[in-house]
DNA sequence: ACAAAAATGTAGCACAGGCTAATATTGGCG
DNA sequence: CGCCAATATTAGCCTGTGCTACATTTTTGT
């Protein structure tokens, strides 16, 4: 190999397993929407929880995209079984949904507290939280957990 | 707000103020196409370090997709200035292409070795870096190569 | 109550990133 | 040399995620 200076012989070849599974970059991939339905019920239930209703435009605003694709995003959440609408009216979640966005919203905020304790400051914990929190393993999770508690 | 127990008073502020500003899923959102770009320069420098040069094919079998959808993206790499190809003939990278390519690999060993470091087994560490790697700002890598340092 | 503003919906476009099927090229080997 | 296998290309399809422009419905304020 090259440039795996540091790094043990055995993870070495761990590597070399990985990439001859060909299985990491497989999920990396097609979850991008899973990633994008998260966010969605995640800021759904966020927004019910604040205003007590959550409309499109609200979407449209906290992610900057236009309620058009909102609309169509939320078509797609709808048919999944994750939110249910009615024309002109607020989006609802299911409990599918619900579930979907708690969870979200727990490893979302542990993922965040984890960032502040390793000491990276609020702004870029915030920021790096929302890109971080849809690729870490429950593994990684429960270690996050851990090194927050040690760090009290 | 809600949920946020263990969190300070200015950090919810800051939350608060993060999402007025609404500049955190902007970057998060339009990013997947960098992600894409960096995880393909990326694998042709391996394959290139590897095998002396790299094939659409090698590609294809990396990240688990037709060669159709290599040679297209390749294609767009291209465009972009990443990458040099001639029909039937390998796939070389620019300047650019090497340089992001460095600066992926290094960025991945290095969230790579830190989640080793947190205590991660050797096969999450590997996959949870790969989604990770894209979403690491530069402060957050700076604090994670302090806490590699300090574990030595 | 009614006009204006806000929110939604619809039509139609673009591009990224995935696919299969069919075709073409290259390279190697008998 | 000629043919086969590996590789690459092309055509044509799909879905997701973004947009603008325009139409419709609801809400709201006087």
């Amino acid at each position: 190999m090259h440039k795996l200076s540091g790094i043990s012989t055995k993870l070495q070849q761990d590597i070399k397993l990985a990439a001859t599974k060909q299985n990491q970059h497989k999920r990396t991939r097609s979850d991008h929407a899973t990633e994008l339905t998260e966010d969605y019920v995640e800021a759904i239930s966020e927004i019910i929880a604040d205003a007590g209703v959550c409309r499109a435009v609200d979407l449209a605003q906290k992610f900057q995209v236009s309620h058009v694709t909102v609309n169509r995003t939320v078509g797609r959440l709808q048919r999944d079984g994750y939110v249910t609408t009615e024309p002109y009216a607020p989006i609802e979640l299911t409990s599918v949904g619900t579930r979907l966005a708690k969870a979200s919203q727990e490893r979302h905020q542990l993922v965040l507290e984890f960032l502040l304790a390793l000491g990276v400051s609020n702004a870029t914990a915030i920021t790096d939280s929302e890109g971080i929190e849809h690729h870490v393993s429950p593994e990684t999770l429960r270690v996050m957990q851990k090194f927050i508690d040690s760090q009290k």
